[in-house]
DNA sequence: CGTATCCTTGATTCGCTTCAACATTAGTGG
DNA sequence: CCACTAATGTTGAAGCGAATCAAGGATACG
């Protein structure tokens, strides 16, 4: 019972040339006369209900996933049941990267929202990237961002406390957001406070106690949910002059 | 004044195809017709003397680098001065990859002893996994390990206790010292107390305990640098069965 | 409208950091 | 080769930040 709806012959033609995501996704900077070449890439669309995998840890890896609409958690699940989500992911960003390394897939992608997903088959990426040279760039180019990207929460977990942790995500989803063509102050979180505390390494009542003191401190207005950043140099602050700890 | 040294037309042959470090480092798995054609991508090596960095945040991005003898650490700098180590990397490991996604570096590169890395020209290994199927798909594996790797840092450091992640990290190097045919249960660490504890987001203090603590329950041997496994399975079980915590 | 989920806040506990002193090793120059 | 000094590692005591335990409140969903 996948949901996997494969792209009829009319809908091939321009899928990716024709995507309003084009900036944000796997094709960016790519010449005009090869990016047509990328249409048959998507070989099919797939709808993800709110709360459901994408695909589990010891799944076959056989696809990468370029977010279409909605957003999605990644996480890793220790025997004793402890979770840790490895990222948010947005439209535009791509899914899957984990599974090239065995052929299965090391952690668990799911829906925060009704979301749907572009298939991207990767046995025809990696043919397709051979014969043009801006899409295998680009590929490499979305892998590396990812490990940097590792990085940052790596220094995030392993060197900041928790408010300059929450500061840091939320100045992190507000850029995002941007990039996206919504508003810098002003954003919806898809994620609980216990999903926030895992990806930050926190518990769910410290983020809480975060939000909370932020808001006191005029940074932000909190509504469950609903951000508004009011004062993002405020949040930067937090960050680079909260030294001596750790 | 780089210490680059030109591989001559003579070392030119046989580079890969004659390293013994093959089956840890890029060119594994490849087929043997293919393999002799490797042998022109790695253009020079580069000696890098304990402390020095190979290359550091900021620089151009123009190579990746395979180890060839010794071993490096990876780091981030914040403004305020802390230091997260992102990494530690030995024999056969690719060092370099975070340069791609902005055509800079974004992490430090520092030699932990007297080492030897493989220069490998980043346009020129395009070109080439282009033509070698099998060039490319290592290339994406090598990544993509890279990606799950560090998945398994951020479950450490946002969910583990001190103990457990010192425990994992000494599995862990056991792991990699016995692929490259050295014993796993007693080998040389090259770092020092603090930069375990900034790759374990801990104080040095912290892991000096946690050493003294392991060596007091008779899970290791430890003599400054110097460790001895006595007990894996004891260290194996600490990391699942410590849970409850965070 | 009722119920499960999510969020907030307070009191207390605990693990790690901080501060400090000392021990050991490594590196340097006489 | 040894003396000297800097770097690294160990251990103890005290303090602090985040976790834990607990209760109540808001929100979303069927």
């Amino acid at each position: 019972m996948k949901s996997t709806v494969p792209v009829t012959a009319a809908d091939l033609k321009r899928v990716c040339s024709q995507c309003n995501l084009l900036e944000l996704c796997l094709p960016f900077g790519m010449a005009d006369q090869d990016l047509h070449r990328l249409d048959d890439l998507v070989a099919a669309r797939r709808k993800i209900k709110r709360q459901q995998p994408l695909y589990r840890t010891g799944d076959l890896f056989e696809a990468i996933y370029a977010i279409r609409t909605g957003s999605f958690k990644t996480d890793v699940l220790l025997e004793d049941g402890r979770e840790q989500v490895t990222g948010f992911q947005m439209t535009g960003e791509i899914l899957g990267l984990d599974g090239i390394s065995t052929e299965l897939h090391s952690c668990n992608a799911i829906a925060l929202e009704d979301s749907e997903v572009c298939v991207i088959s990767y046995p025809r990426l990696e043919e397709l990237s051979r014969l043009v040279e801006g899409l295998q760039h680009q590929f490499h180019k979305v892998m590396s961002r990812e490990i940097v990207r590792d990085h940052g929460v790596m220094m995030l977990l392993g060197s900041m406390r928790a408010e300059e942790r929450l500061a840091a995500f939320l100045l992190n989803m507000s850029q995002r957001f941007t990039a996206r063509g919504f508003s810098a102050a002003e954003f919806h979180l898809r994620m609980t406070r216990e999903e926030i505390g895992s990806y930050l390494g926190l518990k769910l009542e410290t983020v809480s106690r975060a939000f909370s003191r932020f808001q006191d401190e005029g940074l932000v207005a909190v509504q469950q949910k609903h951000i508004r950043i009011l004062d993002s140099g405020g949040l930067k602050n937090l960050i680079q002059h909260q030294a001596g700890l750790r």
